[in-house]
DNA sequence: TTAAAATATGCAACAAGTTGAATATAGTCT
DNA sequence: AGACTATATTCAACTTGTTGCATATTTTAA
């Protein structure tokens, strides 16, 4: 249930209150790295977690754009995604499509598993490079970042280990095919 | 949408029609490693697949233990799974409870996320272990594996791939937790 | 002897996630 | 002028996933 979480953490987190729109927003960057979703989603989810008191909002008025609703984290949202925090963490349980395609290889010829791994190979590439990227722009001296900045640089090491690791397994796996299969 | 598909490849791979229970039991080893489901979902989706002629049912009547329902695949159910297959696959979207609670890391005393992160590595080291037993055990020579068997040992593959950069990520920030936080 | 585990299937309620569309304004591009 | 992009929110329908419960029999363990 880590949806209203990642919400209440993104806006833990901020100075300035945040509209569904500006979440949104984040959640195609910093958070949605490690957690996906959608707008209607956020949208659907602030209205449940005002209700239940851990968000309060703010009806803002435009004249040159439409108008929009800020939300703010309360104490009692504070206190609760304190409380989340300290409970023992299980791994997400794993679902991954290819490892399923995979295990009924043998029914398509190993061309076609192989040019699959080489486009997920490639968007894990890509997604490495960026990251790479970003710790080269925010986080060559680790020893300047401030608390904040550590755990971002913790959540960064964590995506390139990850997208390394899919890469070398995709090598590895394609290596195999074209190797060990007659 | 690849829980159906999971059931059509676990069905698939087999001379022998299986029942609920008996797919259950599967998702709680060889498939489940890589599709985790319960029993409900399970026997849900079986009826649903049935529906659409993906698979054929009989009653087996029994004395000493309870009646069953076994299922097999039929040629459009097989055929569906294989277009599957030569679909490209998207990676499965990340969602990961423990880097949602680092992005805010800073709201707790440290200890609590070294205390999680430890939890973490020793559920992955266990996996590992496990994987690792499997590969000595039935997967020594690969030369001398079946096509099938190549199939399942690149699950492996991925498995030991995907647990060792888990274990590798929580030591790294373990370390670093320990050591460049003040 | 009582409790539990294993075998076997399913319903119901609810929560979470996906997909498509509707609405409205302002600015930019062709 | 018409199309597209950005801003901003929401509804509706549907699929998928989770949790708790209900049922029934036989074997095994305490």
């Amino acid at each position: 249930m880590a949806l209203s979480h990642s919400i209440l953490a993104t806006l833990v987190g901020r100075a300035k209150p945040l509209s569904g729109y500006d979440l949104a927003k984040e959640f195609n960057s910093s958070v949605g790295f490690f957690w996906k979703t959608t707008h209607q989603q956020i949208y659907r989810e602030l209205a449940k977690l005002e209700k239940e008191g851990m968000l309060t909002s703010e009806l803002v008025r435009q004249k040159d754009r439409p108008d929009k609703k800020i939300y703010s984290i309360t104490d009692y949202g504070r206190t609760h995604l304190v409380e989340w925090i300290a409970e023992p963490s299980v791994p997400t349980p794993i679902k991954e499509d290819m490892l399923v395609k995979m295990y009924v290889g043998f029914l398509v010829p190993k061309e076609i598993l192989i040019g699959e791994l080489e486009q997920l190979r490639d968007i894990h590439k890509e997604r490495l490079r960026l990251y790479h990227e970003y710790e080269k722009k925010y986080f060559l001296d680790v020893t300047k970042m401030n608390m904040k900045g550590k755990y971002r640089y913790l959540n960064l090491r964590s995506g390139i280990n990850f997208e390394a690791g899919h890469i070398k397994w995709c090598n590895e796996a394609i290596e195999f095919l074209k190797n060990e299969f007659e």
